[in-house]
DNA sequence: TGATTATATCAGCATATGATTATATAATTG
DNA sequence: CAATTATATAATCATATGCTGATATAATCA
């Protein structure tokens, strides 16, 4: 695949409100599903097809850790996104006024 | 509009290959739309959309020459972007290799 | 082992998006 | 002014995409 629709590709993961959302709060920290899942108010099945995506792409890294699945960034290899990535704000607020802190 | 909305509509435009393929042939020079039509082999509508969308979202400029309109990149206000523009590979050869150079 | 919790996958739906064809507008030129 | 050339817009269609509800899988724990 060229150069261009690689990259196409890359940008069309990160060109979705929610996993740009996701890419900022992993900024921060790993996090599991169900963290992300009470941070963005929506569905679980949404934020796991959205993670799908993200790792299929490369973009990010799970581990399991019994029976949560932790996901981080994985973009150190892709200087290009770099400034992209800059640009995301903080999402220190949200991770800290969390409702529902069941998922720990 | 919050920063990360801001950020995934830029990244859309920049999402699509026809999109992109513009974007790193501008890279290279001002062009007009019938020269970028005759490049990428497509028709002149689609061409034409998509340059809307790339002028609307603030990332090329256009300048009307007689009856010729010319786009032009408008990203030295997008730092963030520049990765992304520098990852773009060289359209050199497309734009030597013209077959129609009835345009101009 | 059965219940619970965390996550993934699937099917369906609604909307968004890119491409095409047809048509309109605008500038140029004979 | 009529014909031509360059570009834009509109209508339509097919496909892609994101979200939801239902269900499956996997790990933990009583």
């Amino acid at each position: 695949m060229d150069t261009i629709e690689a990259l196409t590709d890359s940008l069309k993961l990160l060109s979705d409100k929610t996993r740009l959302t996701i890419m900022a709060l992993l900024k921060e920290r790993e996090l599991c599903v169900c963290d992300i899942v009470d941070i963005l108010e929506t569905t679980q099945p949404n934020i796991s097809q959205h993670l799908r995506k993200l790792k299929l792409g490369g973009l990010v890294n799970e581990t399991r850790k019994s029976q949560w699945i932790y996901y981080s960034l994985n973009v150190s290899d892709k200087p290009y996104l770099q400034g992209i990535m800059d640009q995301l704000p903080s999402m220190k607020e949200k991770l800290a006024n969390r409702t529902n802190q069941s998922c720990n």
